[in-house]
DNA sequence: CAAATTAATGCAATCGGTTACAATACAAGA
DNA sequence: TCTTGTATTGTAACCGATTGCATTAATTTG
């Protein structure tokens, strides 16, 4: 009940080498198979388990992957860890997971916390703030693979699961054009970012199309907050040439700033046509419901630990030249339709 | 760049033995503070990093702590395990996160993964139909702390955090009638979990405190998707004596049949007054606004953590008497006003 | 029937810290 | 001066699994 029991000790009883007990454990082709399955009945029956200190040591492999995401209580970061943690179970790998809290400082601590667990990769989706690759290159420097997602940093050494921003930015913006909006306003976050200078030129680029010219006035770089939503709703307010179509790059500050705009009395999307981004749940609560960009978190989640992994296996290594890209949606809902569907 | 550097590698270069240098570097009250500072450098310089296998296998301590939850994409859970992160983080621990997915066959899995990783303790919320204790007696035998947070399982030697569910579900209730509904639905989960079961507890008790009478047919017990949701609104759509108040165990599922319910005409808070729980951010959104009870999800991981650690160090036992009981609290907002403040 | 294979198992070193138990040096006390 | 004490550092045996290199037994080949 108590103590431990090691392959000595059930070489011991069954009067073989622990070699043989360790190599029956691992199913070594050279162990006779009666062999194994009387070690293996005997390991059950007195709940052996496995030092996984003593062979991670001897093997140089720990068997577990940091993530480090901004935050862990965001929808869609919990969804892309939940597609993370299924694929990585089901190949015994471990999870270590940590917050950055959007600080590059907490960031690199966690870097270097992983670090010296031994990670055998690590996955980031790196912080608001993060510019700098100081802290993986130590990584890199040791041929730990490292794989960002989402928010990514380009490196020549590290591949890249993203979503094509641009394309996004393209059809959320293309889709108020289409609905008749001539004066649309984008509230984004850090343009510096991939995420959001990626959507700012998608959304450029549906301007060009319609011969729009750019106003840099309607292109507001937020925290992208709840605070931020309420904000640009009374910042709208206070606008002389008010905007007819409104693009935010996240759903819960558009969706606060929905709201902001009823309360002051304008008519979504009478007044002002919305779309959102992320197809969090709130954007199906709210009324209107919201027009959103759905976000595959999920899959996000399970593509970018697959390719982890099968970079740690060696049997596909990530291409680093090119992210892997995957595709994500416009769902058209009620805060954004002006024309009924002919 | 390459090589990794061991303590046998600076008791080399500085003309000491391994066992200085490893005490030097655990900071051992037997060692010269110059002799510290030299080993200290001397590690900075060349990029030392502790081996975590061969610590853990001499000491037997992983410094990591295992965390199973039901759910990783939900709002509540990820923000219980943001606070749970943040505490862990700050003393050194690690955690292994794994999602049971609600089912019990997938979280004895997991229990049994983070075993054989030698975690130090075990932080589990259990799942939807998790009755059986099996899978954690062998941390208890081995005397590994297993502290349970929100939905629990009591054992006499397990430690729980918990909010105060039926004081909850007595607030919420007794917020209705003091609104003047009388005939109120509870749509709520398993009725053998703690959380849900406690929850009727206190609605119970404030309809004995009104002298209502319970009509078991205005208690739903459901899965609480957003199908049970919409499925809710149907059922009430069709009943003869309809409800006038709606108490439904979780937000989204509850802004999900105000939804439906609005659709169908009815008017909330007049026809139908509603209380969520959680303070889901939906609440926030929908309108009208929902009337919830703040779950504290972050307060709770840290104080779990907090307890867990404690425990850990030997400077807190966990009390295994009786739960962690923290306050939670109704928000009222528009979606239950019926009568105007006077 | 001897030699050569093949199959199965054992020996012992190794991974890198940790720590009980010395050992050494030098200063203070008798 | 000799003893005792104190401060530092060293020696070597672990922790438990893995694996290159034998070794032994069993089978096949010439």
């Amino acid at each position: 009940m108590e103590k431990e029991i090691t392959i000595y000790d059930l070489a011991k009883i069954l009067a073989l080498s622990p070699a043989t007990v360790s190599r029956a454990l691992n199913d070594h082709p050279a162990i006779n198979a009666k062999t194994k399955v009387l070690i293996a009945e005997k390991a059950a029956e007195l709940g052996y388990r496995s030092n996984t200190f003593a062979s991670h040591l001897r093997t140089r492999k720990t068997n577990t992957l940091g993530v480090i995401v901004p935050r862990l209580n965001s929808n869609f970061m919990s969804t892309v860890l939940a597609g993370m943690e299924e694929v990585a179970n089901n190949v015994g790998y471990n999870l270590l997971i940590s917050q950055s809290l959007e600080s590059e400082v907490k960031e690199r601590a966690n870097a270097k916390t992983m670090f010296n667990s031994r990670v055998d990769g690590l996955l980031v989706s790196v912080a608001y703030d993060t510019y700098s690759f100081g802290h993986f290159s130590t990584f890199i420097s040791r041929n730990i693979p490292v794989l960002f997602f989402d928010r990514i940093l380009t490196h020549p050494q590290c591949g890249a699961v993203i979503i094509d921003n641009e394309q996004a930015g393209y059809d959320a913006t293309r889709h108020l054009l289409d609905q008749g909006c001539r004066r649309i306003m984008h509230v984004t976050g850090d343009l510096r970012r991939n995420v959001y200078g990626d959507r700012l030129e998608g959304f450029k680029r549906a301007l060009a199309g319609q011969n729009l010219s750019l106003d840099n006035r309607l292109i507001l770089s937020t925290d992208l907050s709840q605070e931020a939503g309420r904000a640009v709703a009374e910042q709208i307010d206070q606008m002389q040439e008010k905007p007819d179509g409104l693009f935010i790059a996240n759903d819960l500050c558009a969706a606060i700033c929905m709201q902001a705009l009823k309360e002051k009395g304008y008519a979504i999307p009478g007044d002002v046509a919305i779309v959102g981004f992320n197809n969090d749940p709130v954007s199906q609560v709210v009324s209107p419901q919201l027009t959103t960009i759905f976000y595959p978190g999920y899959q996000m989640g399970k593509t970018a630990m697959t390719t982890m992994i099968g970079q740690l296996n060696g049997t596909r290594p990530i291409d680093h030249s090119e992210p892997i890209i995957l595709r994500s949606e416009l769902i058209i809902r009620r805060s954004s339709i002006l024309l009924e569907k002919s």
